[in-house]
DNA sequence: ACATGAATATTGGAT
DNA sequence: ATCCAATTTTCATGT
């Protein structure tokens, strides 16, 4: 991965190596130093001084990181324009959106190092555990929700959303399936009784509900029950998690380290 | 912003330095280069070699970026423990969360960079249009949803959620007023279907349901007059973003440049 | 620790 | 372009 960088520049200096990397397609560009971020759009916000880390990738998403937190401070998930300028000896930089209508703004007060990298062709990912993995092993084994279940329809669209698993029972009964990959709460409750109510101005005879999840909440259990739904444990994951100590792969070779939290 | 930094380290040199920086307490690094990354927890996934950028901050957070996308290609919210070690003659950092119990691994085979910095205590955020500012501005100017309009309660609990503002309109009929900051959905008016359906078994006369937001999807709209519900235009932000041109502060005095897409 | 609901949600897919 | 639903959602805020 080709790379070229600025260590404690000024302003003059940043802004001609922002201008020049940004000319280049392919950039991937990283920031960090103290800087002040504005930005107006979707909503309004405004940071003063602090350490922060610009990132601006390939694909034209930028996004400003504070020291903590997996979300950015500031972000733009598509810059149409960007410019970067002087102003007042800061080096500056604008990142506008056109639709919606939004725009970022850097003042680089003390920029401590700039990097331009030029990634090569990422890798592929494969990840397992979706929703969509669910619904496909259950819809090929629906009797790990229920002897004798036999599924009719996936993803069937009626008028009040999508039902997930539609089938019938071993005694012919309707059961409409509303999967969850994690905790269902009261929200799935509620769209499982939405899809039970629909069904039942659809068909005659009795129709089910039920919810399948690896897990649902206290409150979500009650309402269940006080609708006369029902729930189902069902796993995401075929298997659960390794652990680093059983795979035996990952022994610290170098120092153990505790992160500070 | 101290900082220290490797350049195209060698896996002894990246481990090393890796574990003596992960020793400090206050440390945000970045690590970019070639790397695989495989994840296990609350799913699975696994992600060939690829050039990403590894963040790991001072609070304990660790995301790895691809060069696309606002969102990580993996991420820990929290890190527990984390250790870096040689394997096979690279570099290998292993994160891990205790609850939910889930890890990283990230093997290097091609580091770009290595970055240490020891950010300063960050700088204040502001941030406004929220849906807390919207109900905090609706509270105290009602008017803007409907002349007359008196805001009895906000924030109501109720037991099939919270209703955001309960008033009573000119002729003294209850109001449910359920707010959205972006376009509202169909899942808007399912909220406030339930929260009237339930304030009409609570009180005597009629009661109303009015959706506020700066905007609403076609089929939302349909099914709120299908339901005899209202909808009121109401914007999120008292002032529209201001454009470039407006301020004329953002000139730029440096190149202008249209950004790959 | 659990539950709840917003978010500048982002992202991918379907229409 | 719009709409919809999932997300390893994250995150703040209650209880």
């Amino acid at each position: 991965m080709l790379l070229s960088w600025l260590e404690d520049p000024n302003a003059d200096d940043l802004v001609a190596f922002l201008n020049d990397e940004l000319r280049q397609p392919g950039r991937w560009l990283q920031v960090a130093g103290e800087m002040e971020v504005e930005y107006h759009g979707r909503a309004a916000s405004m940071a003063d001084a602090g350490d922060y880390l610009l990132i601006l990738k390939p694909d034209a998403s930028l996004q400003i990181h504070a020291a903590r937190g997996i979300k950015p401070l500031n972000w733009q998930p598509q810059v149409d324009d960007v410019h970067v300028m002087q102003d007042g000896g800061r080096a500056v930089l604008h990142a506008e959106r056109r639709s919606p209508a939004e725009w970022v703004r850097v003042a680089f007060l003390d920029a401590a190092y700039a990097v331009a990298m030029e990634p090569r062709d990422h890798g592929t990912r494969v990840l397992q555990g979706s929703e969509a993995d669910m619904q496909r092993a259950l819809a090929a084994n629906p009797d790990v929700i229920e002897e004798g279940l036999e599924v009719v329809d996936v993803e069937l669209p009626v008028e009040v959303g999508g039902i997930d698993l539609m089938g019938r029972d071993r005694d012919g009964r309707w059961v409409v399936v509303e999967l969850k990959r994690g905790r269902a709460t009261h929200e799935a409750v509620h769209q499982l009784e939405r899809y039970v109510r629909h069904v039942r101005t659809l068909v005659d005879g009795a129709v089910r509900g039920i919810l399948a999840a690896p897990a649902v909440t206290e409150p979500a259990r009650n309402q269940l029950h006080g609708l006369d739904l029902e729930y189902v444990e069902v796993d995401a994951l075929p298997a659960p998690p390794a652990e680093v100590e059983q795979t035996g792969l990952f022994e610290p070779a170098g120092l153990t380290q505790d992160v500070e939290s």
